[in-house]
DNA sequence: TACTCAATGCAACTGTATTGCATTTATCAA
DNA sequence: TTGATAAATGCAATACAGTTGCATTGAGTA
C-alpha cells in the first residue's frame, strides 16, 4: 500500500504514458498490502471497466521493466507483482503459503542478509535479491492438519 | 555433485523403491554441480535409456516430497531441482543468468541470513527458505552488451 | 481534418506441468 | 511357480501461465 505515490507522476517519470489502464493496474497493485497475481489483478479490474488479459500481462511486463514493479516469484507457479523498492518502500522478504496460495510481505528487517563481501568478489552483474520463505500460513494452519 | 551420497540407500530411507529410472533421475541431479531444470533432465537421460517425460515430473515430485530433492524457482519459468540440504550438503543461495538461464549455487557463507528474531514470533510454520540472485552471469556479460 | 503511432483487443500459440487411464513390472501370498 | 495385487511407467489429453502476430481503436499532431 503506497499513500506517498502519485502513480501518475511515477509513470511520468519513467516516460509511460500515464493511460487509464496503466493506471488501473498500478493503483490495484499499489492499493494492495500483499503481491498479486495477473491473474488476480486482471480479475479485479475486469469486474469494473472490461479490460483484456493480455493487456494486462503487456502493462506488468513493462512496469517490471520500469522497475516500477516488482516480478515475486512463488513457491507455485504463477508469478505475483508489488510494488517495487522506492525512497518510500524498502525491498523486503516475502512468505508464500503453499496451502492458499497467499503471498505476504514481510518487516524489511525481519531478516538481514549480510552479502557485502560475496559482492565483491562476484564476477557477474546483480540486478536483484529475492528472499522467499515457503510453508503454511497462520490461517491455514488453523483450518486443516498439515 | 555429491561424492558422498549413496543414491540407492537414500531413497531406501525415504521408503521410495529404488528403481532403475529414479536412480537415474536422483543421478543426473546429484553428478552436476548446477540445478537443472526438468526438461534438462529428461534430456539427458532419454540420450542413454529412453524415459517419458511424465515419469520424471513424476519422480521429481516424490524426491521433492521426501525432501531429497530441492525445487529451486528462477525469474523465468520452469523450476530447477538440486540435491536438497543433507548431512553433506548445506542450503545454500543461487544465482540465476536472466540471459543464459544458467543457475548457478552459491558458497553456503556467502550471504549470511539473520532470522532468528523473526521466526521467534511468525505465527506460520516455515518450510523452507529460498534466497536467489538475479543476473547476468559472468560468461553472458562478456558476449553481449545488456 | 487526415495522418501517424501508441495502446489495446482478440485468437492462436508456446512452454511447463498435470491428469486420467492403459500397460508393464514388481511384490507377495498361496 | 503361479496368480493376484499393487506399484511404476507410458501415452494422450488437458490445464495453466504467459507470449506472439496481427487487427482495431484511440490520442496526439500537422
Ligand atoms: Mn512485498
Ligand atoms: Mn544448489
Ligand atoms: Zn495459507
Ligand atoms: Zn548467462
Amino acid at each position: 500500500m503506497c499513500e506517498q505515490c502519485n502513480y501518475k507522476e511515477l509513470l511520468k517519470s519513467v516516460h509511460l504514458e500515464p493511460t487509464e489502464k496503466r493506471l488501473r493496474v498500478l493503483e490495484v497493485i499499489g492499493n494492495n498490502t500483499f503481491p498479486l497475481s495477473a491473474s488476480d489483478i486482471h480479475d479485479t479490474l475486469d469486474r469494473n471497466q472490461s479490460i483484456n488479459r493480455v493487456t494486462v500481462y503487456r502493462i506488468l511486463d513493462l512496469l517490471v521493466d520500469k522497475k516500477i514493479v516488482d516480478r515475486i516469484s512463488t513457491g507455485g507457479r504463477a508469478a505475483y507483482y508489488g510494488l517495487g523498492p522506492n525512497e518510500h518502500h524498502q525491498a523486503h522478504p516475502h512468505f508464500y503459503c503453499k496451502s492458499c496460495g497467499q503471498m505476504d510481505c514481510l518487516n524489511p528487517g525481519a531478516m538481514a542478509v549480510e552479502m557485502s563481501n560475496f559482492k565483491k568478489t562476484f564476477p557477474g552483474r546483480i540486478d536483484k535479491l529475492e528472499l522467499r520463505l515457503d510453508g503454511i500460513c497462520k490461517n491455514c494452519l488453523k483450518k486443516t492438519i498439515n
